[in-house]
DNA sequence: ATCTCAGGGCCATAT
DNA sequence: ATATGGCCCTGAGAT
């Protein structure tokens, strides 16, 4: 007999915590990953695949859950595609190590125990703590893939992190600061949560598990970082709306829904600065470089924080706005101009393609940072600071990709063209922005054009 | 040679 | 009708 019941042997599984036997999950968390992979099922989340996933809730949200699978460390390429039975895989070590863990957590249950009988009752002990070390997993060990383990040739972001922009990037920040600081009152960069709306330091992952499982190939430790650093959508949404329904500033004869989206945009920018605020390695920084990151990258951010909500959103014929809007395609042909809605189009082509891609939250977070950190850093002061986070970023998505992507080789490597392409994009807005601002179109006071003209000087 | 344990399949039950 | 999940079979690698 293989599965055995005795209580001693019940442990926490990963996925959806409850109880489990001798194997790396639940079986029915078994049976779902194998269904999914053997019957390449795709799933599609209704919410913002980001739903809670427990032993109650687990069926809820099958895109979640196989996610939550792949996050925790479930191997796609365990599932044997000649759908032979029995023997062994190739992941030994990893296994052992998670045994040798499953081990000290059991002993250290069964003296808990024991206390219970001898002494008041304590609660279960924390796991013993990960390795430190977070260990590449054996695709990066093992001399393939060739071209990919060294990194890029051109630094850490290949062509990506040098600046498109035939623009002066800023190696003196005597005007942004001049203008950034005054456009966020109250607000410099370094301060600790000031805002009402700033989400506190979260204490745990955002997802409902509460440690990242340490035993299998899990998530790199920085894009683990960068999950917990993700506001809640919900509460940007609310602030957001909440700012929108205050009464507009602006020039009365403006057509309303255009200066709503000037300020949307606005806000939403506040959110992406707060946000790279509390970023690691970003909030080591000194205000000047953190000034200078940002205005190389404040478009391509705003860009990619739409892409992204697109890509979830999942729906071709309209786009999800930050407020939780849905907007047709067909009111944005008749009613944003042209040049507003070609650059929704182009913008819904790289939906499509991350789609297809499947995009996915650790993913998504990396990107983020590594759109934050793509300045060359001889434009910055602190040089060493940066590359290294950069090289850290890149390796850590290669890492992910490969790991939880098997099947899809050359991830990480599409996931870095679609980065050229939120560049493109960006640049394609500033264009549109710069056109608005000299028509005489935008709001007052309105930041992105404030961050544009900062630009340019 | 025997044991281990992580694969797969089956099928009653749930949705 | 389809998905779920508990139970059992299998067999390469470990002992």
């Amino acid at each position: 007999m293989n599965y055995l019941y005795d209580e001693d042997l019940y442990e926490l599984c990963p996925v959806c915590p409850g109880y489990h036997y001798g194997l790396l999950t639940c079986e029915s968390c078994k049976g779902f990953f194998k269904r999914t992979v053997q019957n390449n099922k795709h799933y599609t989340c209704t919410e913002s695949q980001s739903c809670k996933i427990d032993k109650t809730q687990r069926k809820r949200c099958p895109f979640c859950r196989f996610q939550k699978c792949l996050t925790v460390g479930m191997r796609l390429e365990a599932v044997r595609a000649d759908r032979m039975r029995g023997g062994r895989n190739k992941f030994g070590p990893m296994y052992k190590r998670d045994r040798a863990l499953k081990q000290q957590k059991k002993a250290q249950i069964r003296a808990n125990s024991f206390k219970l009988e001898t002494g008041p009752p304590v609660g279960v002990p924390p796991p013993p703590p990960p390795p430190p070390d977070y260990m590449l997993p054996p695709a990066l060990q093992a001399p393939e893939p060739k071209g990919l383990a060294s990194g890029p040739p051109t630094g850490p972001l290949g062509d990506f992190g040098a600046p498109a922009l035939p623009m002066a990037v800023p190696g003196t920040h005597g005007p942004l600061a001049g203008y950034l600081y005054p456009a966020f009152p109250g607000r410099a960069i370094k301060s600790e949560y000031p805002e009402p709306y700033a989400s506190p330091p979260q204490p745990g992952p955002p997802y409902g598990y509460p440690e990242p499982f340490s035993g299998g190939p899990s998530v790199p430790e920085l894009i683990l970082q960068l999950l917990q650093l993700e506001p809640e959508e919900d509460q940007v949404r609310a602030r957001i709306v909440g700012c929108l329904q205050e009464p507009a500033k602006g020039r009365p004869d403006q057509p309303a829904p255009f200066s709503l989206l000037c300020r949307m945009a606005d806000q939403t920018f506040i959110s992406i600065v707060d946000w790279a605020r509390r970023c690691m390695v970003f909030k080591e920084l000194e205000v000047a470089d953190q000034m200078t990151l940002l205005q190389n990258c404040w478009s391509e951010l705003l860009v990619f924080d739409h892409i992204y909500r697109q890509v979830q959103y999942g729906k071709e014929g309209s786009i999800l706005l930050v407020t939780g809007q849905e907007v047709e395609l067909s009111v944005v042909a008749s009613q944003a101009g042209s040049l507003l809605h070609s650059l929704v189009l182009r913008a819904q082509e790289l939906v499509l393609q991350l789609h297809a891609l499947q995009l996915d939250r650790q993913e998504f977070v990396c990107l983020k940072f590594l759109i934050l950190l793509s300045l060359d850093v001889k434009f910055l002061n602190n040089h060493s600071l940066v590359k290294d986070a950069q090289e850290k970023a890149n390796a850590a998505l290669l890492d992910y990709t490969l790991c939880h992507y098997p099947h899809c080789g050359d991830k990480f490597q599409q996931l870095l063209l679609c980065l050229v392409e939120v560049r493109a994009l960006s640049v394609q807005a500033k264009e549109y922005l710069y056109h608005k601002h000299l028509g005489n179109e935008m709001p007052r006071n309105n930041l992105l054009i404030e961050m544009l003209q900062a630009k340019q000087t």
